[in-house]
Order: structure tokens, then sequence, then C-alpha cells
DNA sequence: GATAATGTTCGATC
DNA sequence: AGATCGAACATTAT
């Protein structure tokens, strides 16, 4: 990291956020800065990135009102007046923001004219993200797959016990899926286990009441957390439209493969492993295997 | 040039 | 009905 007043800052915008306390975070600056405003043009650049028809999906929107954003896991949900939905889903590089009247960044794939001069942006370099309009959140493809989400609707320890149920599937893979609890993703997966002490390729079966219960309180304590540092940013990028997130200060095992663990009186180096075509990170020696 | 990257879906194969 | 795996989507950074 530079020191401040060293050498100039680069100005570049940051890279995506895609976990629930960067969607969070995201939700809440839009709360802030588009609230209340009108969209009066839409223009699609890159019609794949809609889901359905985009000459549709652009006339449904045009002369619509913001007027609430929610958030289903790692899901955007922009109400706008007459009962019109716009879900978005930033996968692994779609970014959200407005701009003022000045040329659009790079990868914009949609922009939205504001009735105040300003420009919504969608920009994703990859063009995996999805945005979608619906009449009503049961209609959306992109929710449609999503379970509870895992702050605002976190499972009691009975429930979580009873998703858990006979799986076999490892604990990291289960907590990747967005149909069971829906918000964490590779990086808070491993932050959350390595807390815990569970070893990653744990078979779900496994799980003791006691690993429920610390999955539970771990999973709240990790993603607010980490809300509270606006996210998680990798790489020391400086942004246009809010600040950069610095929850990867706290990241324990994430991308620390070699390292020794931090965990006070470990001895443990972290080590990486591959699930589910997925990086995992952790320390064999504080998250052990359940005996069978 | 090879590899990996905070994600999801789809089809094939158990 | 499940689970499980690989491929696909597509680009950038290291």
């Amino acid at each position: 990291m530079s020191c401040a007043g060293d050498k100039p800052r680069r100005i570049v915008v940051i890279p995506p956020m895609p976990e629930l306390p960067e969607i969070e975070t995201v939700r809440r600056d839009l709360t802030d800065r588009i609230l209340g405003r009108k969209i009066v043009r839409v223009e699609v650049l890159a019609p794949q990135i809609v889901e359905g028809d985009a000459d549709a999906f652009a006339s449904a929107l045009a002369g619509r009102t913001i007027i609430r954003i929610d958030r289903l896991g790692k899901a955007l949900i922009i109400c706008l007046d007459g009962a019109v939905i716009l879900v978005c889903h930033f996968r692994m590089t779609g970014q959200l923001y407005p701009v003022g009247e000045e040329p659009l960044p790079s990868h914009t794939r949609a922009a939205f004219t504001l009735d105040d001069g300003r420009t919504l942006v969608y920009r994703d370099a990859r063009r995996l993200g999805r945005l979608e309009v619906v009449g009503d959140r049961a209609q959306s493809v992109i929710l449609r797959n999503l379970g509870r989400d895992a702050l605002e609707d976190s499972p009691s320890e009975d429930e979580l016990a009873a998703l858990l149920g006979k799986r076999r599937t490892a604990i990291k893979v289960f907590l990747l899926d967005q149909r069971h609890i829906t918000g964490v993703g590779n990086i808070y997966a491993s932050e959350i286990l390595h807390r815990c002490g569970i070893h990653p390729e744990e078979p779900c079966l496994n799980l003791t009441r006691a690993d429920v219960r610390c999955l539970i309180g771990t999973m709240q304590d990790v993603l607010s957390e980490a809300i509270g540092e606006r996210g998680t940013t990798i790489s020391d990028y400086v942004t246009g439209w809010g600040r950069v997130g610095d929850f990867q200060y706290r990241l324990r095992v994430y991308r620390r493969a070699g390292e020794a663990c931090v965990r006070e009186g470990c001895r443990g180096t972290v080590q990486r492993t591959v699930q589910a075509g997925r990086s995992t990170y952790y320390c064999p020696q504080c998250q052990e295997r359940r005996r069978t």
C-alpha cells in the first residue's frame, strides 16, 4: 500500500465485488445515490446480459422511478413504480454505479439515463452477469434457484441441521450451493469454515450439533463484519463511485496458501485445494476432519 | 504462454 | 429424485 500523500492516487474503478457483503455495500450506495430518480432512457449495448428480449427490457424500464432497492443473496433487486422490478446479478465482474455527464466507461453493457442528467452504468468485462425485468419476483429466472438469505433469513440450528441432513457432499460445496443458503461465496465460505475449525471436505452428515451452531453464528459474524468494512477488495484500487472495501485485511485463509495459520497457538500452514472447480483455503492443523 | 479469478447454469453420468 | 462432474460463458491480471 502506498503512503498517503506520496504518489498520486490512481483513479481506477474497482474490480467486481460479488458476494453478499459486497452486494449489500452496492445496495446501500445506490440507495443513497439514485433512490427517487427516474430512468428516462435505456441503452443495451450487449444484449446477451439481458434475460429475455433487450428491447422489451428497455421499454419496460423507460419512464419508471426507482422507489426501493432490495437484495437477496448476491442478487440486487431494484423496485420501480408500476410494479416493475429490475433484478441484477453481477456474477464475477459486474458493476452498477452512476456516472456524470462523461463518456461511458469501458465494458459498459447497459446504460440507464436518469432524470438528473447522470447515467446509471452497468459494466461487466466478462459479460457473465445478468439483468432482468419482471413484474413479480416469482417470475425471475435470476432469483428462482436462490435459497434463504444468509444474513436476513438465516436458518435456525434445527433448520440448518435439516438442510445438511444426510448429505455426503462436502460442507464447503454445500455453502457455495445457492439453492440452500444464498449469499456466501468462495471467499467467505473458506473464512467461515476456518473460524469454525471445520474441514472444508467434511461431509455435511458428519457435522456435530456444535458445528451447526458455530456455522450459523460465524456466518452472521463474518458477513456483518465484512459489510462493516464495505466488503472485500482484492487489489489496491481507488474508485470514483464509492470507497473500496477493507475486509481483505481481515481475511485469515483466503489466498494465503503457504502462510502460517493466524489462529492463536496454531502452528499450521494454510493449504490450497480445489473443490467443485473453485479454490479452497484452509489450515489442516486447526480444521481437522471429524471422526466418521 | 499458462493459470487463476469474489459465479451460475446446463447437460451427461452416475 | 438425488448427487456430481466438467464444460461453458468471456476477460483480465499475474
